[in-house]
DNA sequence: GGTCGTTTAATACGAACGTTTGATATTAAA
DNA sequence: TTTAATATCAAACGTTCGTATTAAACGACC
């Protein structure tokens, strides 16, 4: 229940203590917190029903310390990739700020399967707030939304209303967001495309619409 | 006063059964399936325990029952108001076609609560999809989605790629659910808006957004 | 060697779950 | 008056849930 008084005597402590965390986080993000239940977790991390009690008190606090050690750190690293390639960019445009945040979500490090966990984990608690929102929403949305409208503001100084300002960096997120999770059933609908290939069309498809859509069309292509 | 056998039978027989129709929408739209249990929905409803297991044989066919009987209908008002707004707008251009889905999705007759608690459970349907999403997915989405590429199609003949204009549907409808969604979420974050102006300046950003990015900005405005 | 933190195993608990049952009304037709 | 069908009810069913409690075993370090 306590830390161990030397590193390598957490270190078997952490082995279970992880693969809890990761079985945990991927059962949640297919099924939702009330389909899962604690023996379910535990027989897939192949550990004792009573390692969840021990490491994590109970599962609702599971739960959580999914959010604070899984997603909570895959958040910031999308985040700091879009920051990154912004500054890589050069110059503040428009379609810098978008295209970057669009790779950012959609491309990166990061597998398919991750990126996907990420989003299911994020959805559900959209759709059912939980404690966990409220750490997603204080610690990353928040501040990636206040970046984002500096950004534009920035990028685009004739937008003098910040009321306007304000939906569109709302809409682009929607976008971002929104691919980023309907991309299997896109894919289902236009089938007959070559993922790798679909994926940078999408990338391409997003920044536009966006770019058109914030009234920044038609500057630059990259 | 004479009642055929059926008639009466039926009616105290539907009493119940839709009163725990209401209750178990409403219930399963906050809270979602798993975390709503039989007994909450009977005593919301106030019936006894039984009368689920009587009217729907069980839960998870009461819950498709939620979808047959309460939420395909709705999306069948919402889809006929489109076709109708977009019918006596008259001539079919962008900006009649977006700004009828638009109105359709976030105006009309429905109650703001019974609005959210539509889009909740397709939330629901969407971040953890159960039998109700084919459901949803054959009898309305295929249908509104295949509708809005051919309006988009004669509205911009111009528009040759039909995968384009597949990417262009599926993002102003990102547009409209989105907003739909974050509504409560974005209220709270621009604070300080009268609700109803808020709606209209809602629809007004989406449809210009949209507009703009499908390329067809700047021609009318209603 | 002993200690401490960690993990296992087995078992138990009370509560809540979805579902079933059988009795009891109610009603209309036979 | 009987019959059959329908609806509602209290009560109980068997199961699974989250959580707790033991005792034993293991590895790492003082």
């Amino acid at each position: 229940m306590k830390k161990s008084s030397l590193e390598s005597a957490n270190h078997k402590n952490e082995l279970t203590r992880e693969r809890i965390l990761d079985e945990a986080e991927a059962l949640f993000a297919s099924n939702g917190y009330h389909a899962v239940s604690v023996r379910e977790i535990t027989r897939a991390a192949r550990c004792n029903l009573a390692a969840v009690n021990y490491h994590f008190g109970n599962k609702q606090n599971l739960y959580l310390e999914v959010f604070r050690s899984r997603w909570l750190p895959r958040a910031s690293r999308i985040h700091r990739n879009f920051r990154k390639s912004l500054k890589n960019n050069g110059n503040l445009s428009p379609n810098a700020v978008v295209r970057s945040l669009a790779r950012a979500f959609l491309e990166g490090p990061m597998s398919d399967e991750e990126r996907m966990r990420h989003h299911k984990l994020i959805f559900g608690e959209f759709a059912q707030p939980t404690q966990a929102f409220e750490l997603v929403a204080d610690q990353v949305l928040k501040p990636l939304f206040t970046n984002l409208m500096t950004d534009l503001k920035t990028a685009m100084p004739d937008t003098t209303r910040d009321k306007q300002l304000a939906l569109n960096a709302f809409s682009i997120l929607a976008m971002v967001l929104y691919f980023n999770l309907a991309r299997p059933l896109i894919t289902r609908v236009l089938d007959g495309h070559d993922e790798l290939d679909f994926k940078d069309r999408l990338i391409d498809h997003i920044v536009e619409f966006s770019l058109n859509g914030i009234g920044a069309g038609e500057e630059e292509v990259k």
